[in-house]
DNA sequence: CGTATCCTGACC
DNA sequence: GGTCAGGATACG
């Protein structure tokens, strides 16, 4: 399920569930996850109060009132399942958190690749995310500079976290055929003009979490998928049939037509 | 840069 | 049985 728009409903879930309330405990179910926080580190987290829960990109964090950050990551099929200690774990539930209240939020993921980690105090969970596609920051000027750098096409590029974080593989897609640029384009030597209207496509279709503030008043305006997965039906712009290609071993869909190089 | 890899389930 | 999946990273 997660791209940016996914992962910001499940934060306000968590946050609901458990912004200001204590650990009981976090068990981890799942081998891949043991491995990655020992049952030693996990124990020193019952009593400790979530103080905050942060996204940022399509990473959650879990902000400690110790100091330390309870970090997930749901990659492709990750979710939060909110119920009681007392009822039974839901399918594919991975990961656990249990609150003093008496309150279970479960990490479901029937793929099982979701990563948790635990930062000490000070660690730097996010180090070279890029840039948040609500903040400011996010400009022609800066793209032009991250995209000067690579020599492919723009498509994979948009994928690449250390450039925009929370672009995933259907909101990319997405974001170029509202831009009406190809995905075979080279990033490098996109003019500005087009960069911010891409831009400005990835802000509208990542929905009103990747907004300005005080931008686009119609934040309920549908964001209904126009091009992801529609291999061989008409584009909705030009009715030309829709195209898959595989670029970075993901599909990208697109309309051969319209979206010009 | 592309490709394999981590996992499991759904679908052909 | 094979392929594909809304992610990220290690590797050649």
């Amino acid at each position: 399920m997660p791209e940016l728009p996914e992962v910001e409903r499940a934060a306000r879930t968590l946050r609901k569930a458990a912004a200001g309330r204590v650990i009981e405990r976090i068990a981890l179910i799942h081998p891949a996850l043991k491995r990655r926080v020992s049952a030693h580190r996990l124990r020193t987290l019952r009593g400790t109060r979530i103080a905050a829960i942060v996204r940022r990109g399509k990473h959650q964090l879990l902000e400690l009132d110790d100091g330390r950050v309870f970090h997930v990551h749901f990659r492709m099929a990750g979710d939060w399942d909110v119920g009681r200690t007392d009822e039974p774990l839901p399918r594919h539930a991975r990961a656990t958190i249990d609150l003093t209240d008496g309150t279970r939020i479960s990490l479901v993921d029937p793929r099982a690749l979701s990563t948790v980690e635990l930062h000490a105090v000070g660690d730097n969970p996010l180090d070279g995310l890029g840039v948040e596609p609500a903040d400011a920051s996010l400009t022609p000027a800066l793209l032009i500079q991250a995209f000067a750098r690579r020599r492919g096409p723009i498509k994979p590029v948009l994928l690449d976290q250390h450039i925009i974080a929370g672009i995933g593989n259907i909101y990319a897609s997405e974001a170029l055929w509202r831009a009406k640029i190809s995905p075979a384009v080279p990033a490098a030597g996109l003019s500005r003009r087009r960069i911010q209207e891409l831009i400005d496509e990835i802000r509208h279709v990542l929905g009103p979490a990747a907004r300005l503030p005080g931008r686009y008043k119609d934040a309920r305006e549908s964001t209904r998928i126009a091009v992801y997965g529609r291999e061989g039906k008409p584009c909705r712009r030009c009715a030309t049939p829709i195209e898959r290609i595989v670029q970075a071993g993901r599909s990208t869909y697109y309309c051969p037509s319209c979206q010009r190089r």
